[in-house]
DNA sequence: TTGAAAGCGATACCAT
DNA sequence: ATGGTATCGCTTTCAA
């Protein structure tokens, strides 16, 4: 025997526009409009909606109207290691931007980057009304967004091949600050811990520290490889300093030249600035720990999250927009890991 | 003039179920059916709904499905402060372990305690399947699940009050340890640095490394406050060994337990372990960078997450299942920056 | 095994 | 300003 549905109020389960147009002695649509933007409802009639949909403890389903307006009012936000301290900042920053914006966040994290194609499908099964991608993307799954008319904006990642829209932190300007300030400080040999491979804001890091090293007609610059973790910075700054002293390490990121300054400090004895100096970038809140004082090259998060979060609003708003790259560039900190000229 | 749905395969808009019935030649039903556990279809429909479904990109809508179902498949995560080093560990784990078992997560961040009550009308209007909440709520907003029939477990959080379902990292037999090493080890100078008072988890550490005390005959422990960051737990051990010395410092976290160090160390002067000894509790990343070393208490994250997320998806099964809570205990890690007796 | 039809809880267009 | 009604894209009886 089926229960019959009772409209008990707060107490029981929430009921339907339904229940609250029974209550008020009204329509449903009454009650749909009294709750939309620009219904048109007398005053009267939307008093007693109000009161009713108040007694039951009314709360319009956002499945439904999901399902009919075919706009979830949720944007997938994919991040790939949220164990690199950079990304919690960002995650944080975009749900608070977007939530203020009334826009609900559907969080994946991907362990596996196998999983990546069970999360698009994911997306897509949600109808999420867009993504913001903080990982590696193949330019086949880029495409099945703008396939499928989704809307996506990239963070931090560049795809060369398809054009898409992303904010990112340019690395060019903020290593060049770095080497600049380290070079004009009379330091000749240096040593460079890139990240993965595969990662392109690392090896842009790199490759921006080189140039401007090369510039300077410094070549032949000693590099090792490390993940992005702690332990890897300083695994990598042990073989760098093992056979050859440096002047200065340059990290692709700063949990990296976190590990970095504690290899040399305690497993080789180095005064860090005085001996050797160490820079990264990201400006995570670790790095400005009394303990390492780190030098490096802030991100701007606040105005990047804020510029994800714009981009894909406004896309969403109006699909027709078309790419669009927006770069920031980051402030150099000046910490106490390097030996800089002023 | 209303736009003609076109079937135009992944190119086009994704389409509907009766689009792969139509191209597959069968009834819509049918094509639910193929999708769908216990669906009887014979192997040759089944292939040719398959096949079509293929061609067209099709993919359920998941939010029509919640809405005939009555189940979004969505879990609601509520994490309070993600700048705490802890949570993001947390966070990562949660979403991993909900993701493979086939739900989705909805993220809530919240900044100002203000935004709470928002945060639980969403995920009313979501009609997620159930939450998993890391920050304070009050008797009313706990009772007002338990009146919408919406599963809850509290991650590491104490309602004295309500019975609820949650998952704890208790603190007593952690603190015990702590507190017993260090007296074996002979300090009987102690000094406390607790978290914020609304902080249950804080205020029970404290309690915990007091209790401890009292019975080794140690009272008037002085006691200061910060608000679980690296910068207050400096200020805080700042304030503390200012007139006085101590023998050992007990912070109420981690992350403030590494900024006195880095006070005492640094503003102080004093060698750590060898002139104060500073343990904290949870076990995050950076009390284990060589820097630091911190002797501390280590919550079990992982079989905690996995608490929590299998208490959860047990009553969103079956909703009759009533409050237990799931008492873990932390680990010592012995670090470097306590003397303790072995 | 298969298809027809009745919802799920909203929105939106259409006459009143 | 109101109410009636046709969706939205599925799941789920219920007959055939």
């Amino acid at each position: 025997m089926p229960v019959k549905k009772d409209a008990s109020g707060p107490a029981g389960k929430r009921g339907t526009s339904y229940d609250v147009a029974r209550l008020a002695g009204v329509s449903q649509s009454a009650v749909s409009r009294c709750f939309r933007e620009g219904g048109s409802v007398s005053p009267t009639t939307r008093k007693r909606i109000i009161a009713a949909a108040e007694t039951l403890g009314y709360r319009p389903n956002a499945i439904a109207q999901g399902l009919i307006t075919r706009r979830s009012n949720m944007v997938a936000v994919v991040i790939s290691n949220l164990t690199n301290l950079h990304y919690p900042e960002v995650l944080a920053e975009l749900t608070g931007r977007l939530s203020r914006r009334g826009v609900r966040v559907l969080l994946f994290t991907l362990s596996a980057e196998s999983e990546i194609d069970d999360i698009l499908d994911q997306i897509w099964r949600y109808r999420a009304d867009g993504a913001i991608v903080a990982a590696r993307l193949s330019a086949a799954q880029v495409d099945a967004f703008g396939k499928a008319g989704m809307p996506l904006v990239l963070y931090n990642r560049q795809m060369d091949d398809a054009p898409v829209a992303s904010v990112m932190c340019e690395s060019g300007a903020g290593e060049a600050m770095l080497v600049d300030a380290m070079i004009a400080a009379g330091m000749r040999r240096f040593g460079i811990i890139a990240g993965p491979e595969d990662s392109t804001v690392g090896e842009a890091r790199v490759r921006a520290a080189l140039d401007r090293l090369a510039q300077a007609g410094i070549v032949d610059v000693p590099r090792d490889r490390g993940d992005f973790s702690y332990a890897s910075g300083h695994a990598a700054a042990g073989r760098l300093l093992t056979g050859q002293s440096l002047d200065a390490i340059i990290a692709a990121n700063d949990v990296m030249a976190l590990g970095a300054m504690d290899a040399a400090r305690i497993d080789f004895g180095l005064a860090v600035p005085d001996k050797l100096s160490v820079v990264g970038f990201d400006g995570v809140a670790p790095a400005r720990w009394a303990s390492y004082q780190l030098t490096t090259v802030r991100q701007p998060v606040g105005r990047m999250t804020e510029a994800a979060v714009a981009m894909l609003i406004e896309r969403i708003a109006d699909a027709t927009i078309g790419p669009e790259r927006r770069l920031f560039s980051g402030t150099l900190v000046e910490g106490a890991s390097a030996r800089l000229a002023r």
